[in-house]
RNA sequence: CGGGGUAUAGCGCAGCCUGGUAGCGCGUCUGCUUUGGGAGCAGAAUGUCGAGAGUUCAAAUCCCUCUACCCCGACCA
């Protein structure tokens, strides 16, 4: 390709509205162009890079043995009232009607889809295993987008779903897909790690996500540093605490605690440590038709953080979590949030297995402006259950034995679950077994945001010039740009000849032919700011002794090349990388 | 959804407080010069000042309404 007849969108300046990297390298790059929020234009350069993670997603696929269909982007209500998510789903669902007033919605997934493909096309377990997956764009009316194609509201996804006799197979093909992930995260040069996860609206059981380390990551991961254990913050225990709690040594007593509501606040007024203070969350329970909603009280050690996933796992509290609003909390505890605590309350008080073994503590008196100072469980107040409520902290014992808990950020490129029969029963999606009887299918379903993983890649890759694309989803292989070639006729000859010669050879050339007033500084600058990995410079001074410069992107100086053998280190460079 | 902010040329911004009919940088176009790290000079084009309504002789500027976009939050009592 030759920037004359290219579209290079290139920027000097920053867009004022990106915050992230990836953000501002793709708009400066002229990768994308946002449309409106969350919506976004792929320039042509954009694409290339966009095909390309799609081609190895593509492959990795094709080699698991799933087969590649094509469902539709609109999809009838019908189905999503048949598996209940048509009301279980919020706004998110991007709902319409069609000229005759029936209900549509943009698929943000197509669980629903593939199962009813699968019951009217499947019959027979010998037909399974099956694995079916789409390279297609998906809709999400998020409540924020954010961070340009990071957390877009349209985007591209591959998605695939398996269909199996049994559990076993199921997890048999869990972790080829597992496997096929890695292999994917791996040919895209990721610093990845695949954590266990929570498995959200989607249902199902066993998941893990595959995240891309980077500190603008949305997502908290923890993994040991030394054995195998890594998990979503979401779903990482906190290990029991070894000891149990001391006898306690002091009495009760209230203090007043005027304008302190906060932990830190209550903390340095009563110069103690966070960590022995707790904290009083209150939030509701399942409703009953009729009935006032029960609360629970969620006691935490002061200085740790409720973890909303687990405490909406427990029996009897609302999933997903609902905390009650300060009249719900007045009516039940008689006092407002600042000054609660587990003394003397008359709903069930959930602990956390830290703050349960804690003595002489403190926490609020609930009455307003009060808290109690030397308070010990059993003694001055009742634990209905004990429970694991709180995020991992840095320096956790691992929950696998092994070392510590070291806390990173990661980007989520990709999701794979065990779904079980969740769809497939509320869809009744069934093959005759070996028996001649029906029989309900296991699933599994696996996504891996495509479009995401070009944004996270440059998070990764990318210095104060621009982007450093890995060769394998880099939009060129390498930049040809001539120098001085309106005075030296030959510079624009070698160029021409090598331009054929690298294409000849399966390498994919941008040669820089624009005019000459276009100074080498910005030729320069636009090839390090879109990510050519290889910067080939054909000039008058370096043709005097057939010398051809060299530079990689990710290397500082240049080296020269003797012409002749240009192309061929070339194809060493793309091959061997 | 709650809070905050922004909206003026393709992009980045000033002008608004104190009303007088729109400007800067980059980019674009033309010409000449220049050419190894975002060139110089000369010239040119480009705006329903987000939309609507209002106040006024006069509105980018003041008032009201709306819309779009951005940021923060949406447990931490």
């Amino acid at each position: 390709m030759r920037t004359s007849r290219y579209l290079l969108a290139t920027t000097r300046e920053t867009p004022a509205d990106a915050v992230v990297v990836s953000h501002q390298l793709m708009q400066k790059a002229g990768m994308i162009r946002k449309l409106a929020s969350g919506l976004y234009t792929w320039l042509p350069l954009g694409l290339r890079v966009l095909q390309k993670v799609t081609d190895i997603v593509r492959d990795e696929m094709n080699k698991s043995g799933a087969l590649e269909v094509s469902m539709p982007v609109v999809q009838p209500a019908e189905l999503w009232q048949e598996s209940g998510r048509w009301d279980v789903m919020g706004d998110e669902l991007q709902r319409f009607k069609d000229r005759h007033q029936r209900d549509f919605c943009l698929g943000p997934t197509h669980e629903e889809v593939i199962t009813d493909l699968f019951r009217s096309e499947v019959t027979s377990y010998k037909q399974l295993p099956i694995n079916l997956y789409q390279i297609q764009t998906k809709f999400r009316d998020e409540r924020r987008p954010r961070f340009g194609v990071m957390r877009a509201r349209e985007f591209t996804m591959k998605d695939a779903y398996s269909f199996h006799i049994d559990q076993a197979s199921l997890q048999q093909t869990y972790d080829v897909m597992h496997r096929t992930y890695t292999n994917i995260f791996t040919r895209l040069g990721f610093d990845f790690r695949a954590v266990m996860a929570d498995s959200g609206n989607i249902g199902g059981s066993s998941s893990h996500e595959f995240h891309v380390l980077a500190d603008s990551g949305e997502d908290l991961i923890v993994f040991s540093d030394q054995g195998d254990y890594a998990a979503n913050m979401e779903m990482a225990s906190a290990l029991p605490p070894a000891t149990t709690a001391p006898a306690p040594t002091k009495a009760l007593a209230a203090v007043e605690t005027p304008n302190s509501k906060t932990i830190d606040e209550v903390a340095a007024f009563l110069q103690v440590a966070a960590s022995s203070t707790v904290k009083t969350l209150i939030v509701r329970g399942e409703a009953e038709a009729g009935k006032t909603t029960p609360l629970f009280a969620l006691v935490l050690r002061g200085d740790h953080q409720l973890n909303e996933i687990k405490a909406a796992k427990l029996a009897g509290v609302q999933s997903p979590l609902s905390f009650a609003s300060d009249a719900e909390i007045v009516a039940a505890v008689g006092a407002e949030p600042g000054s609660l605590g587990p003394v003397g309350l008359a709903i069930p008080v959930i602990v956390d297995r830290n703050a349960a073994v804690l003595s002489d503590f403190v926490c609020g008196a609930n009455r307003n402006g009060e808290h109690l100072t030397g308070v010990n469980w059993g003694r001055d107040a009742q634990i209905t259950r004990v429970e694991d409520l709180r995020n991992v902290v840095e320096g956790d014992p691992s929950p696998d034995g092994k070392g510590k808990l070291s806390i990173k950020r990661g980007i989520e490129v990709g999701h794979i679950f065990q779904l079980g029969r969740k769809y497939s029963k509320a869809m009744n999606a069934a093959v005759l077994d070996e028996n001649g009887r029906a029989s309900i299918v296991d699933m599994g379903c696996y996504g891996i945001g495509v479009t995401r993983i070009v944004a996270a890649c440059i998070e990764q890759c990318h210095d104060e010039k621009g982007i450093l694309w890995p060769i394998n989803i880099a939009p060129f292989h390498v930049a040809l740009i001539p120098l001085n070639a309106h005075k030296t006729p030959r510079v624009l000859e070698v160029c021409e000849q090598l331009y054929q010669d690298l294409a000849a050879a399966g390498i994919e050339v941008l040669l820089d032919d624009r005019d000459k007033k276009t100074s080498p500084g910005v030729k320069f600058a636009d090839m390090e700011l879109i990510g050519i990995p290889h910067r080939l410079v054909v000039s008058d001074r370096g043709l005097e002794h057939d010398q051809i410069e060299y530079k990689a992107r990710n290397q500082s100086e240049p080296t020269l090349l003797p012409l002749p053998e240009v192309v061929t280190r070339m194809q060493q460079l793309i091959s061997n990388a």
